[in-house]
DNA sequence: CCGATTATGAATCGGCCT
DNA sequence: AGGCCGATTCATAATCGG
């Protein structure tokens, strides 16, 4: 068991001695944010204290504040000279100091969508933004209190100003979360140029993220710069303790850092994502060959436990970009050719245990041919296949695999090279099985079924083509359950979920095969098809707990939270993937990147996991 | 309207070469 | 370093028939 994982639930998210061992430790891996911007106050350029005082500039506190703070309480007590830094940004918030500090701030900038308007970054901090912070005296603890928790919580000093200026004096901090939420939704939808974003549907209005409140943001383009602030945070989150490498052997680590030197510039960004190769994540269980120990950040670590998918393959930058809304956690990917005998890249983020994982019993066919026996006597000794290609939603036409017997019975037992090729070819992207002489046939629903993992009949009753694109979008229950695994011992009398685009319901497969009993599930999915199958599996399988469906994740704000949380006792795992048809290569359509119209929905898991770490930390 | 069928490339990666 | 090439990819939209 991971001891860093499941013994390291304190509450302190202050910087106790360990962290600042690692942050002062010479041989831990410099934070990006240590670079260009990073002036040390005047006396102390080679000293500890100039690490120091870089080290809170790199949060985007400014230069003059930090030696402020520094100088009034002494460098060797970081807490203080922090919540002396909190204190002062209450007060006197100096945002285009930080901005300025913050190196990468203005590059990413540039990388927002260019419809944005260029207005600079700065107007949004004007002064009647800061006006009312100037005369809190009064209740200045109080607030300072507020401030402090929502930066420990990970948002910026401005950015949580921001949102206690528009909440209110008294607004609680799940209030203040929602703003900070909204904002970064309507940011989603501000890049699509949709409408305003549906927020606090018909019950009960979410706390102030009325829509004036989010047309203020809009106009005041606040939220142009608020991934530039949510970069900022990262900053403030990703230092030096997460940056600790999370292999022990640190190979990607120096994987990433060959590929940073390669860049010309070595201030720029570089945004790519490194796969590992062979794509097996920690481990696989034929061969859980790399000894790996990460650290997650305190702010990851549960309850709940959380674990979020999505398509390893997506655009430029995305996974990165996930991975700064989800604690920097780097993600998992693993590819299901290791777990069943069809392809499915897939990265996931978690704050799951990694060791003693054990796969599902019975360990399912690896090959083609042994999951699928009657194509092996058709199968032609030039195709060399053994393994499927992932599995997706729509399938080959009948044209084409008519198209393909031609080709072959034309050129009879021997076809020349070329069609050989032509065909492969064909066949890999198509997935194709031989399933008769010289015949080819996309998969059958059933089939696809048994290769994800599912029950028989899983999705049996409903149109063909629904069936199709559920199991399309579906996990690999042999690959999720592995990752799950560690939780069977954990939960011996089982768990309570929140599930998050269900789907058909992989992830409460994975668990129930795993033999973990679910005490309850809320699962929120929008397909009313898909809402049957799962619902329909609940039935089949004698569930004997509650399970409660929600058509719409934008239903699900804080109050239902609440209001769940209050009945369950809070969830166990919050689990999701969140749509990918946005991100996808075979979307030859709308391949728009998160911020899609279905892949933003990842911003709606992003929420709800907050939300539910607020209301449960509170409960607690 | 529902369900089935069909055609529709680009982005990105790793590997290999010069 | 940089270009070429093969391989891969949880899909969308138009159309047709009932």
């Amino acid at each position: 068991m991971d001891s860093n994982v499941d013994n390291e639930s304190s509450d302190s998210f202050g910087w106790d001695t360990e962290d600042e061992q690692e942050f002062m430790s010479p041989s831990g891996a410099s934070p990006r944010c240590f670079g260009n911007g990073a002036v040390g106050c005047s006396d102390e350029a080679s000293s500890s204290n100039g690490t120091l005082i870089s080290h809170f500039v790199g949060m985007g506190f400014s230069r003059d504040m930090v030696c402020k703070a520094v100088n009034d309480n002494g460098e060797g007590d970081t807490d203080a000279i922090l919540e002396a830094l909190l204190t002062y940004s209450a007060l006197e918030n100096s945002p285009s100091e930080m901005e300025r500090i913050a190196p990468g701030g203005e590059q990413f900038l540039s990388d927002l969508s260019s419809s944005e308007s260029e207005g600079d970054f700065l107007d949004d901090f004007s002064d009647e933004d800061y006006l009312g912070s100037e005369d809190n005296d009064g209740n200045l603890s109080e607030m300072d209190e507020t401030l402090k928790q929502l930066v420990r919580m990970g948002y910026p000093a401005a950015e949580a100003t921001i949102a206690m200026e528009r909440c209110g004096r008294d607004a609680s901090i799940a209030e203040l979360t929602d703003f900070l939420c909204a904002a970064q939704m309507a940011k989603a939808s501000d890049a699509q140029l949709v409408e305003l974003p549906r927020f606090g549907s018909n019950e009960g209005e979410v706390p102030v993220t009325n829509l004036q409140n989010v047309g203020i943001i809009f106009r005041g383009s606040i939220l142009s710069s608020y991934f530039a602030l949510q970069r900022r945070r990262n900053y403030f989150n990703g230092n030096p303790r997460k940056k600790k490498t999370f292999y022990a052997d640190d190979y990607w680590e120096r994987k990433r850092q060959k590929r940073r030197e390669r860049c010309r510039d070595p201030d720029e960004e570089v945004d790519s994502t490194i796969f590992p190769n062979p794509m097996i994540g920690f481990g696989i269980p034929a061969e859980p060959w790399r000894r790996h120990l990460r650290t997650l950040p305190n702010e990851a670590i549960g309850p709940p436990y959380f674990y979020y998918e999505n398509v390893a393959l997506a655009p430029k930058g995305v996974w990165s970009r996930i991975s700064s809304f989800l604690y920097e956690i780097q993600p998992e990917f693993v590819d299901s050719k290791y777990f069943s005998a069809a392809a499915r890249k897939r990265g996931y983020i978690h704050n799951l245990p990694t060791s003693n994982r054990f796969p599902l019993l019975p360990i399912p066919p690896q090959t083609i041919q042994e999951a699928l026996p009657m194509t092996e006597k058709w199968w032609p000794s030039w195709d060399s296949r053994t393994k499927l290609n992932c599995i997706q939603t729509s399938l080959a036409s009948a044209r084409l695999t008519d198209r393909l017997r031609k080709a072959v019975e034309d050129s009879n037992n021997d076809p020349p090279l070329t069609i050989q090729k032509y065909v492969t070819e064909q066949c890999r992207k198509w997935n194709l099985v031989w399933v008769g002489r010289n015949k080819l046939a996309p998969l059958e629903p059933d089939e696809i079924e048994s290769l994800l993992g599912f029950p028989r009949n899983h999705t049996r009753g409903i149109s063909r083509t629904e069936r199709l694109r559920g199991l399309g979008n579906a996990f690999q229950v042999d690959t999720v359950s592995y990752h799950l695994s560690v939780l069977k011992e954990m939960f011996p009398s089982g768990m309570t979920v929140l599930s998050l685009f269900s789907g058909i319901g992989g992830a409460e497969v994975a668990l129930h095969r795993l033999g973990i009993p679910l005490k309850a599930v809320v699962s929120v999915e929008i397909s009313e098809t898909n809402r049957n199958i799962l619902r329909s599996w609940w039935m089949t399988t004698n569930q004997r707990g509650n399970l409660i469906e929600i058509d719409d994740v934008q239903k699900l704000d804080s109050d239902k939270l609440e209001q769940l949380i209050n009945s369950f006792g809070g969830f166990d795992l919050v689990i999701g993937g969140s749509p990918c048809n946005n991100l996808t290569g075979s979307n030859r359509v709308s391949r728009n990147g998160l911020e899609g119209e279905h892949s933003s929905l990842f911003f709606e898991y992003f929420r709800i996991l907050n939300q539910v770490k607020v209301i449960m930390a509170n409960y607690s």
